[in-house]
RNA sequence: GGGCGCGUAGCUCAGUGGUAGAGCACACCCUUCACACGGGUGGGGUCGUAGGUUCAAUCCCUACCGCGCCCA
């Protein structure tokens, strides 16, 4: 035994038991013949820092590896980062610009250089970050997606989709964003609504005959107009249906079409088109006979204006940024007495979540996955349970996404990242395989281009369940470990990855990529506010592990996660557990002061003192509770039963009960005990129980590879922890009358015992010292003796008589007496009255009606006792 | 517009078809030989509102009010 300094002081023993678990290998120790256990951790951006988000998912996931690997499982928590495309291209390129560089002084290959010599020096910083949390990783096996064997297995299953006919160059509107220069995909996309405007046009016909009105939010928009379009029903119209429109500005000419599109409620009921950029636009026009590669695009990658086709736009507006040149039309279109009004509105806008910048639709050629075939199975295995959603609330919402599921843009316009594995001939044709060999092969010998985009890093990370096992290569890791067991995730990306892993699991390894699939919320600031940069409300976990310690902030996490709820950030309530862990500290030393070290057994020691059979029997009830509040990954009722066995019945009772009689049965149970807490806490706070267990004594192995607490029934025995929940009840009940009296807490009294059964006189008997010592009652006697002037305590049967000696304060005993009767009497009435309603009787369940009686009974003769005992007083 | 969640003690949150719990905060007492990051005792809730089902509703159903999120 090592003696244990005063206060517990996180931040030492955390660096040194973590490196110490991570050299000797033990977050995977070699259990080749043990059930597998398998988690795979959102592998975090490469470039991102822990926040607290990061810190509850990956500490509800090490509680469960911990768990699972002390219940005697090879548990596997495979780790690794994301290459994340665009945020790492930004952060280079920031560099580079630094130097007054930039990303296109430099070949692609010198610039995917420079980012891996990021990578190598400054990427990362999250995998020693999550080391401080003491997550027991598999460090080991790191992976990242952009390493050689990850990356295979990406081009592996770019280049099958292909062959599968579930990949596929189209040409089609995307979301482009004009700040990062790259398509994004829909998730990709935030909504925003916004103030704008509503501009009215006049559009005059071919003929002269007249004009027809159109409204938009976007005027710029109609240097590319190519039609107008007015709904078929609408009888305002019909007669211009097929006429043509002569386009101020442009003057180019274009029909009037009909189509369900134009909602005559809206505006004037007509609207103009814009194929080349707007969704719906784009489906009017293709509905018009319009095909995409002859639908006209007035804007480059940097959303400015560009010459379109027909080479109708006027020079004066070429190059204008999309803002100017909507200035400049509206301009135009007033000047020419063409602006009818303009309205105030609120407009839905696109904007980049990354970039922060209005996402323009934008005609071009991209690669797309046929996400619609492959959500189907992924809809199946929820549906049949061979994925697990818990929460079942979210089951809903994703299939309500998986079943609107759009063609998913996996092009993206960047340097890093997986580059397409698709070349092309000088005619266009695409040639996909997995190296240029292969696609020179399929092309003969026609001179190919490699296509210069990069792959989505969402399509690289839904491989994660596999793809880090060593697949596409025939690895033994693959078959033990796949499906993974379980998959822990924030619901913020449910869509992003984890429905994209079940699609691509399913479709490569043929079956679903984890059996269970939790989704947790969002740590909130304390206001309830979503945390972010902007609103400098930001929680930094590192600096709550450097005040209150890893163990402390990880125990909050798991208390205040109730099946995907968000939670609150309170740090009153980190430091709440902080002090838990103290107490627990403290509660070593005192074992270590009374000789009560490591346990010699696994098993529960045997024991005669009641005492000592009640804390073993809390103690397989508190492994019990846990086992099952784990089971349904009830992360806070398994904290929360492990917080209330140490501080509540351990501590609080437990110690201070043995206090009396610390001898070799006490001292072996004890020490058992404490090894079992020590061991049930573990994965909540590994760092603080692996330092006490060792202080405690000398061990074989370390508590992180231990057992967890085999729950014995034979342990069990009621009659023991009937004896100390009385006893406990009996100083409860005295040391409340004596505060009530203002008797001193430490001023001894003697007791009388009045109308106690045999049992009850026995344990007194038994119980004599710790009613001494917690109560202060220094002798007990079964003699008469008159209650005027004492203070009396019921608890059941027995009056407890406690001679005052004159200072009692009758009018306060008077009141207390006459409290406890009215609540007894209240209660007793209520269940009366209960049981005199025929109906309950009747038809209520026969248990609800014993246990009513029951009730009755015993609140029946508590009030008569107190009546008595006020009676008495005089 | 569609979907989901939430509204329980001053605050943050659990919970159950049979008259409500925790942590913190609060009040009073205690320098008791593990711990003041502690010990003891106590106050505090008509469980959002209104109906309904039931012998019995905080819990189930309906509507409404308020808050939040997601999708269109």
């Amino acid at each position: 035994m090592t003696e244990l300094p005063k206060t517990f002081a996180p931040a030492e023993i955390e660096n040194r038991w973590y490196a110490h678990w991570e050299q000797n290998g033990l977050f995977r120790p070699e259990r080749p013949h043990a059930q597998p256990f398998t988690i795979v951790n959102p592998p975090p951006n490469v470039t991102g820092s822990l926040h607290i988000g990061h810190a509850l998912d990956n500490t509800l996931q090490d509680i469960i590896v911990r768990y699972e690997r002390l219940r005697g499982k090879d548990a596997l928590w495979v780790v690794g980062t994301d290459h994340a495309g665009i945020a790492t291209q930004m952060v280079v390129e920031r560099q580079l610009n630094a130097q007054q560089q930039k990303r296109t002084d430099f070949t692609r290959e010198e610039f995917i250089a420079k980012v891996w010599e990021w990578k190598t020096e400054s990427g990362g910083a999250i995998t020693r970050q999550l080391r401080r949390l003491g997550c027991s990783m598999d460090w080991a096996n790191e992976r990242f997606t952009m390493d050689e064997g990850f990356s295979k297995a990406v081009i592996k299953v770019f280049v099958e989709l292909h062959r599968r006919g579930l990949l596929y160059r189209d040409k089609r509107l995307v979301n482009w964003d004009p700040g990062l220069r790259t398509a994004i995909s829909d998730l990709e996309v935030e909504t925003r609504e916004i103030n704008g405007k509503f501009w009215h046009f006049s559009y005059p016909l071919e003929d002269r005959s007249g004009i027809i009105s159109v409204a938009t939010t976007r005027p710029e928009t109609m240097l590319a107009d190519m039609a107008v379009a007015v709904n078929p029903e609408d009888a305002r119209y019909t007669a211009l249906i097929g006429k043509k429109v002569r386009l101020p500005i442009t003057g180019r000419l274009i029909p009037i079409v009909a189509d369900e599109h134009a909602d005559p409620e809206l505006g004037s009921g007509a609207v103009k088109i814009t194929p080349g950029h707007d969704f719906n636009d784009f489906e009017v026009g293709k509905r018009a006979g319009f095909k995409a590669a002859d639908m006209l695009n007035m804007l480059d990658a940097d959303a400015k204006v560009v010459q379109v086709a027909d080479g109708l736009i006027p020079d004066a507006y070429l190059g204008l940024d999309r803002f100017d040149a909507r200035k400049q039309v509206v301009a135009a279109i007033e000047a020419a007495g063409l602006l009818e009004k303009v309205e105030d509105r609120v407009i839905q806008t696109p904007y980049g979540d990354r970039s922060g910048v209005v996402i323009e639709p934008w005609l071009t050629d991209q690669w797309y996955v046929d996400a619609e075939t492959l959500a189907k199975p992924a809809i199946e295995a929820v549906k049949s349970g061979k994925i697990d959603v818990v929460p079942k609330t979210w089951e809903k919402t994703y299939f309500n996404w998986m079943e609107n599921i759009q063609p998913w843009c996996v092009s993206r316009q960047l340097w890093w990242g997986h580059q397409i594995p698709a070349w092309y001939d000088e005619d266009g044709k695409a040639y996909v395989a997995e190296d240029e060999a292969g696609a020179q092969a399929l092309a003969g010998n026609k001179p190919l281009v490699r296509d210069n985009d990069v792959l989505d890093t969402w399509f690289s990370s839904a491989l994660w369940p596999f793809g880090t096992l060593g697949w596409p290569d025939d690895s033994p890791m693959v078959a033990r470990h796949y499906p993974n067991d379980l998959l822990i995730s924030g619901f913020d990306i449910l869509f992003f990855w984890d429905a994209r892993m079940a699609m691509q699991g399913i479709e490569f390894m043929g079956d679903v990529p984890w059996r269970k699939l939790y989704l947790h919320g969002l740590v909130r600031a304390a206001d309830g506010q979503k945390m972010s940069k902007s609103k400098g409300n930001v929680v930094d976990p590192l600096g709550l592990i450097d005040q209150y310690g890893a163990d402390a902030l990880r125990f909050f996490m798991a208390a205040m996660e109730s099946q995907g709820r968000d939670v609150k950030m309170d740090e009153k309530r980190v430091e709440g557990y902080r002090n838990f862990a103290t107490k627990l500290w403290n509660a070593g030393r005192f074992l270590q002061s009374n000789g009560i070290g490591a346990s010699s057994t696994l098993d529960a020691p045997s024991a005669e003192l009641a005492v000592n059979r009640w804390i073993i029997a809390e103690t397989v009830a508190t492994a019990q509770a846990i086992e099952l509040a784990f089971a349904d990954l009830r992360f806070d009722a398994a904290a929360n039963a492990i917080y209330h066995f140490v501080w509540d019945q351990f501590c609080d009772w437990y110690l201070e009960l043995i206090k009396v009689q610390i001898d070799d049965e006490t001292r072996s149970v004890a020490g058992w005990a404490f090894d079992q807490i020590l061991v049930m806490l573990h994965p909540f706070m590994p760092f603080i129980t692996e330092e006490l267990w060792h202080a405690m004594g000398d061990r074989q192995a370390d508590l992180i590879v231990s057992h967890w607490p085999q729950a014995d029934a034979r342990s069990l025995d009621k009659a023991a922890s009937e004896e100390i929940e009385w006893l406990i009840r009996l100083i409860s009940a005295i040391r409340a009358a004596r505060t009530e009296l203002n008797i001193p807490p430490g001023a001894k009294m003697r007791a009388f015992v009045r109308d106690a059964s045999e049992g009850s006189k026995a344990r007194l008997g038994r119980q004599q010292a710790a009613l001494a010592r917690l109560a202060r009652i220094e002798s007990l006697s079964f003699e008469p003796v008159s209650e005027a002037g004492a203070a009396q305590v019921v608890v059941e049967e027995a009056t407890f008589i406690l001679p005052l000696e004159g200072v009692i304060d009758l009018a306060a005993e008077k009141a207390r007496l006459t409290k406890a009767k009215e609540a007894a009497e209240k209660e007793r009435d209520t269940l009366a009255a209960r049981l005199a309603n025929a109906s309950f009787v009747e038809r209520a369940k026969p248990e609800a009606v014993a246990k009513a009686r029951e009730d009755h009974a015993e609140k029946a003769a508590e009030a008569e006792r107190l009546g008595v005992a006020l009676a008495r007083l005089g």
